[in-house]
RNA sequence: GCACCCGUAGCUCAGCUGGAUAGAGUAUCUGACUUCGAAUCAGAGGGUCGCAAGUUCGAAUCUUGCCGGGUGUACCA
């Protein structure tokens, strides 16, 4: 059994001896694990609570202590208990049998079976991330996006769900319209020219999203002078949207430049997609209409006659947010007939939920290195790949999204829900975030000017119209090379590939962990040393100590001494059991219980939304093997039985961190 | 105005549906490489858990009010 099931056991059995012995149900039995091992694998403050329950119910006082004497003795008749003791005021301390437990679960192999899990026929989920508009290179922020939707996916499939990952590209809006009219207006180019501007960029080893980054950055200023450029602005959105023009195709051209440029860089960062909808399908294929239909028809829209919102059509909406609760109304279509952009993403939320009606046409994009495609819409149905996967369709759909569109996003699932009850508001759920932000320092470590009231506030938003923010491919690239001058000082004579490729690994485990480890409701203030560091909690402090017990396992190796040669050395149980008492059994039985617990931890934040607790349990394990390491020297121990314990320990550790990383995308290296 | 988020060690943060003496990392100071790798480990100091009430055997955690900081709240996209 594994220590979750150990821990049901024991509920069930305390629920049914309070049943039994006290007749009082006692609903959700509390378990905990307690924070020393002196108090025991698993503790139960259930006599506390039914000391309570009959006080009330018979008037009766009992004392916890007492009662805890009665669960204890039913609770040890379990063969995998070793002994309960009784503790402080009433707690109900039990102590497994250390040996049997490590014999029993000697072999467990928690990397294939969180790997493999992600079953075909499972129900769908759709979790969707990224979806940087795509008119600039991405930042720091976009990277905490991408990393927690990615993470979160890994997670989902690590407990057997079938996903599929999106990655929303908005290649019709402002932000897209704002470069091109930088382009055409500020840089006079035309297509083909933005073309062999783009050409020039590859040949120099620069890159076109770090090109528009700027020219982004110099319409914002040009627009706060230049009225007429403004007016323009306008004028692109609407070509770009109509399609079918020249501004349209040079729009086309920038955002799908900028589209390969982001995906290059998540690729960077092991995160990858399946399917890239674009916001120029939603539009041709026209989803809104059909939206508007269901609407219609279900009556959850309605032409407003009067008041200030007279001429649209408006959804009652009940929030407590936003605005007055009196003009709860969400307007969807403007009084000049074109929708607004929460109308466009309820039809496309009911699109994901498979509740539309009708679909895109599908054809692939590119292939990974691996020969993985990703898929692309397309409006043209001559282009349709029929044999291609089906998309969409999600009994469930994530969306992360930084937090700042909680409201919309709280108006689109109660709009959907509202259309189609039968899914319900919990079909859609807004994974939220908060922002990464700059201090004033690292601001102008960036080199910007900080003014005078943006110095006193605690931190600074990074914004693409100002340029202000750490680029993604900038950091990256940081951290690869203050690795490779690590891994140089450490391992120069290694080849220089495989000097690359621990850098690299090195660089992603930095850079992914430093954004898991902060909860989900944590503004993330950059600072450099910080997020460059790998030392204390880091992703390489957790790579390390993997990388170090991999290394134990190469001795052996050449020894020509098998895993299973030490298993079948466990056998003495007796033998086992004094090799796990004591100060030194305790930790190497810490280890023992913690590697155990990763599959259930990965449960957990499945179902709380939160990377963040996968990642502060991979530090606990790496910090206890770090331990466990310094106290225990395996290829010299004399005592065989210990050995053959402590390599055993030593190879669930490993397999324990190794799965716990690759489900945050975080590789090991062979040597760092 | 209303809604949501945050306030815990000098700094950056964990702390699950209430549970035992509130924990990490970092910084500071002191130790440990002839060892399976020191990107590591051990130790020390560091706390009115924003404030105040309430709920109860028990509150960092739940409720209410206040204080401080942040974000959002359009027929924009």
């Amino acid at each position: 059994m594994t220590i979750f099931e150990l821990q049901e056991t024991l509920r069930q059995k305390v629920s049914e001896t309070a049943s039994v012995e006290f007749g009082i149900d006692l609903g959700q039995i509390v378990s905990e694990v307690p924070r020393k091992i002196e108090l025991g694998d698993a503790a139960f403050p259930a006599a506390f609570e039914l000391a309570k329950l009959i006080k009330q119910q018979t008037g009766e006082k009992k004392n916890p202590r007492e009662i805890a004497e009665t669960f204890k003795a039913e609770l040890e008749k379990f063969d995998f208990v070793d002994h309960i003791e009784v503790a402080g005021p009433g707690y109900l301390n039990v102590f497994y049998d250390r040996s049997k437990f490590l014999v029993e679960n000697a072999d467990a192999q928690p990397l294939p079976k969180l790997i493999l899990s992600e079953s075909a026929d499972a129900p769908k989920i759709c979790v969707e991330h990224t979806s940087v508009n795509p008119n600039k290179a991405a930042h720091i922020g976009h990277v905490r996006n991408s990393v927690i939707g990615d993470t979160f996916q890994r997670i989902l499939r690590a407990t057997g769900k079938r996903v599929e990952v999106q990655n929303y590209i908005d290649n019709t809006g402002v932000q897209v319209a704002d470069v091109v009219v930088g382009f055409i207006y500020l840089e006079n180019m035309n297509l083909d020219e933005i073309k062999a501007i783009d050409a020039k960029l590859r040949s120099e080893g620069r890159t076109f999203d770090y090109y528009c980054w700027d020219l982004y950055a110099k319409v914002g200023v040009a627009y706060q002078t230049d009225e007429d450029l403004k007016a323009k602005r306008a004028e692109v959105l609407h070509l770009i949207e109509e399609g079918d023009n020249d501004t349209a195709l040079l729009a086309n051209y920038v955002a799908t430049r900028n589209v390969e440029c982001i995906t290059n860089t998540m690729e960077r960062l092991s995160i990858r997609y399946d399917l890239l909808p674009r916001e120029s399908e939603i539009l041709h294929l026209q989803f809104w209409n059909k939206a508007f239909e269901q609407m219609k028809e279900r009556g959850v829209i309605h032409l407003a006659a009067e008041g200030k919102n007279a001429g649209c059509w408006v959804m009652a909406f009940d929030s407590h947010s936003g605005t007055d609760e009196h003009e709860s109304d969400k307007i969807l279509v403007r009084s000049n007939g074109t929708v607004t952009y929460t109308g466009k993403d309820i039809a496309y939320q009911m699109w994901k939920l498979g509740i539309l009606g009708m679909d895109f046409f599908y054809k692939p994009f590119f292939k990974y290195g691996d020969g993985k495609d990703v898929w692309i819409t397309t409006a043209n149905e001559s282009e349709h790949v029929t044999a291609g996967p089906v998309f969409g369709h999600g009994e469930t759909v994530y969306n992360v999204i930084d937090t700042r569109q909680s409201y919309p996003q709280e108006v689109v699932r109660k709009g959907v829900a509202a259309v189609y009850p039968e899914k319900g508001e919990a079909a859609s759920v807004h994974l939220s975030y908060e922002m990464v932000a700059l201090s004033p320092a690292a601001a102008e470590e960036l080199g910007f000017d900080v003014g005078e009231e943006d110095r006193k506030k605690p931190f600074i938003e990074m914004s693409g119209r100002k340029g202000l923010g750490v680029k993604a491919d900038d950091l990256i690239t940081r951290l690869e090379t203050n690795a490779l001058a690590e891994v140089e000082s450490r391992h120069g004579e290694l080849p220089i590939e495989q000097k690359r490729q621990v850098a690299h690994q090195l660089a992603v485990g930095a850079l992914r962990y430093f954004l898991l480890k902060f909860t989900r409701t944590t503004i993330i203030v950059f600072d450099f040393k910080e997020a460059l560091s790998f030392e204390g909690e880091t992703g390489a402090f957790c790579q390390y100590s993997a990388v170090r017990a991999n290394s134990i396992f190469r001795k052996l190796d050449e020894r020509n001494e098998s895993i299973n040669n030490f298993r079948s050395k466990l056998s003495d149980s007796a033998k086992v059991s004094e090799v796990l008492t004591g100060k030194s059994g305790d930790d190497i039985w810490s280890l023992i219980t913690l590697s155990s617990r990763l599959e259930e931890t990965v449960q957990q934040a499945a179902l709380q939304n939160e990377p963040a607790i996968l990642a502060k349990f991979t530090f606990n394990l790496a910090k206890a093997f770090n331990l466990f390491y310094h106290h225990h020297k395996i290829l010299i121990e004399e005592n065989a039985v210990k050995q053959a314990v402590l390599v055993v320990t030593a190879d669930l550790a490993r397999n324990a961190l190794t799965a716990a990383l690759r489900t945050m995308g975080i590789e090991v290296p062979e040597r760092m």
